[in-house]
DNA sequence: GTTTCGTGTTGACAAATGTCAACGTTTCAG
DNA sequence: CTGAAACGTTGACATTTGTCAACACGAAAC
């Protein structure tokens, strides 16, 4: 588990780093369950996650209390609610498991520690932000532009996994469209 | 007008750098009319912008050609197409003035200078990096869940001063509505 | 093995929003 | 100052999408 992590490190600098045995301890391990609540709304986010395997749901609920999914976030990448874990203020957002997951969590000192001291790991920070504001980026923009059938479409080409491997009420979440419509839409294809 | 930038980098870091002129000196600057187009989607954003005076909208065209605003920025934020700017990729937005506007731009070599040399420069690109993100997923999140009406409203409440200074053409670009409906739903407050 | 619950599909209808057209007003270039 | 173009508003209507309800199916719980 600790390996994917040490391997997903070298692909993102192209080099290994002297202390990466440091880094890498740094991190906890957690097996959780399908369903399970890693941060709710409200709470300050202590960790950033790295998910080793299984997938994770990023979520807010609207005033009628159905879920909207900003993020879906799969096995080798970065989850976390960084606005609440870097400026310590409560989380805007929610976050659990779709599947049963294996995850790398970092503390907020663990964290500040490594990029004080570890030069590289600071790179990696600012891939993880840079990544992050380039999808969010995407998304307003096919959010905005785009029809429900469109952005089916859009999904079906650009993360075609996430259409077998998700439910289809969690797809409908992630697309910001009823289950009923993407249900019917999905016909018309 | 180089002096709001000094201001705005005094005020983000707490301190004053002491190499400040440098950093001032590898910006250039522009005056520019009222919708004068600084990037077009497909080429290669070449700078980074401080808006000194004025408001710049960035916006994506969808098939039938109607614009959809991402973002509005006005004087004493930054401005740029990130994403193109840091990877040298085709530019998947449009920026262009909607005021005459004073803009500090400076461009890659002068850019990874002074990441390089003066690492509180680092750092405010972070916090830039930061911002735009947390901007982003709160307008993701807006998107999704609130209705159009419920979009005005948080606009009044967000952002008020868009509200009178801008067309309603553009907030309703900015809203993701057409014209008509804003026009329509603002009688009903 | 049966029950129970969540999921996916479909129908009927309602609500929200877009489109097209018309028209008065404002803005801006010449 | 003046004419053309863009803007803002309103009406009529079309389209898209949501909501509610019913039901079949399969998975998980007992």
């Amino acid at each position: 588990m600790v390996n994917k992590l040490r391997q997903h490190i070298i692909d993102r600098l192209g080099s290994t780093p002297d202390n990466i045995d440091d880094v890498l301890a740094t991190f906890h391990t957690l097996k959780l369950k399908r369903n399970e609540v890693i941060l709710k709304q409200g709470e300050i986010c202590k960790y950033v996650y790295f998910v080793a395997s299984g997938c994770l749901q990023v979520f807010v609920y609207d005033k009628e209390m159905n879920e909207t999914t900003r993020d879906i976030i799969t096995e080798n990448n970065w989850c976390s609610e960084l606005i609440s874990f870097g400026g310590q203020q409560p989380a805007t957002e929610n976050i659990r498991t779709v599947e049963p997951s294996d995850l790398l969590a970092i503390d907020r000192q663990g964290f500040q520690r490594l990029m004080e001291t570890v030069p590289q790991f600071d790179k990696v920070y600012k891939q993880i932000l840079e990544a992050s504001y380039a999808n969010s980026v995407y998304r307003i923009n096919t959010f905005v532009s785009l029809t429900a059938l469109e952005r089916i479409k859009w999904l079906m080409e650009y993360r075609p996994k996430l259409m077998s491997r998700l439910s289809s009420k969690l797809i409908a979440s992630y697309l910001g469209i009823s289950q009923e419509t993407f249900s019917r839409l999905k016909g018309k294809l």
